[in-house]
DNA sequence: TGAATATGTGACGAATCCCTCACATTTTGT
DNA sequence: ACAAAATGTGAGGGATTCGTCACATATTCA
């Protein structure tokens, strides 16, 4: 299935269809799912004909890899913006959390549709890397307080174990989960699980 | 959407066509999604005609919505069994990571399928309420290891934080997360986090 | 055994969806 | 100004899907 864009828009008022088209997919996708994702109502709500479509995403499925590749670019620059400057570890953590509790620049919706789409369409790579280069970023954190962290702790996996459990706490205390009483209380948890493991070292 | 199921069989050979739907229905959606899972697929691989496919469950919805709950059931019934019987807290936490590690009693891709199923077929909260319930056990679990555990720790909020992590973290091990090295050591980065969290204090 | 009930079948109508194509309109470049 | 290129349009073909219905077969029970 080829995957590639059928056309490069070369006037601006092609750049405004194409911007018109994945915004309108971004939100039906975060509002029902891919399942009832049709390029015909992705063109409806762009404002734009079927055949604008298909002229620069010669699939549906080339559509949603370009949904991929675009808001997964936004999700690392925003996540990366976040952390700069912190004089502590403890610091650099809350801002960790922080910018996982409100890094969904686009709603926690998309970004789960987007990470559920991605394997379907020739994506999950793509996705992986977003992934990896999030958890090459908590590594930079970690090394400039490595003197902070337990001395037995590889940095790299504690990273990609961190980033793990940034990812998945953050969609949890979006969706309301039962159990978690509310979203400051779980980012205080996160905080704390996260601290203790990087502190301490292993027993024994 | 009615979600009931139309008419319940009455003889073995009925539930034996039961049976094999939904175990067709888990085979496909793990295999390929939601989105290209029809109900004449599923009466094909289940062996059984269209019709009768139809004259158990009222639409695709309610075939969905039956297979959340049965293996919603056997996925909690699989975890509850793990965990008896541990003299230390050590103990407890390698047979909850393990548990997760490898309580998919039907494949980690139904699981992931299964969830991301649930809120589209008036499920939600049924999801929702398995993973309270393994929260619970958790709960349960750090309650019989309190004398281990940090006193300023509420055993509550810390089992749903590790019941989230948990589960998540089966899901990245299983999928070979580039940044992960292999699942043995997640396992143990995964048990080192979690009694970090438990048994130490919050610091200052 | 025979009638009542339960279960199984699969062709088919109605609806939906993906994508194409012939053509209209706008912009660019000379 | 005018031709060439770029962009936009939407009806409709071909394919797929959901769910129904009239009928066949199997089981139960008196």
């Amino acid at each position: 299935m080829d995957v590639n864009p059928r056309k490069i828009p070369r006037q601006a008022r092609a750049r405004a269809t194409v911007e018109a088209i994945l915004g309108a997919g971004a939100q039906l996708l975060a509002e029902h799912g891919f399942e009832s994702l049709t390029t015909a109502r992705v063109a409806e709500r762009a404002g734009v004909s079927i055949g604008s479509l298909y002229q620069y995403f010669p699939n549906k499925q080339a559509l949603a890899a370009a949904l991929i590749d675009h808001y997964g670019e936004a999700l690392a620059a925003a996540f990366r913006q976040r952390w700069r400057g912190h004089e502590t570890l403890a610091g650099a953590v809350d801002a960790m959390v922080g910018a996982a509790l409100v890094s969904h620049p686009h709603g926690p919706e998309l970004h789960r549709a987007l990470n559920e789409l991605a394997p379907r369409v020739g994506r999950a790579e793509k996705n992986k890397g977003i992934s990896a280069r999030i958890a090459g970023i908590v590594t930079m954190v970690l090394e400039q307080h490595r003197h902070e962290i337990a001395a037995d702790l590889n940095l790299a996996d504690a990273a990609a174990l961190i980033e793990t459990v940034l990812e998945t706490v953050s969609h949890r205390a979006i969706e309301h989960h039962p159990v978690t009483p509310d979203s400051a209380s779980m980012a205080s948890h996160c905080r704390r699980l996260i601290m203790a493991y990087l502190t301490n070292p292993a027993p024994r």
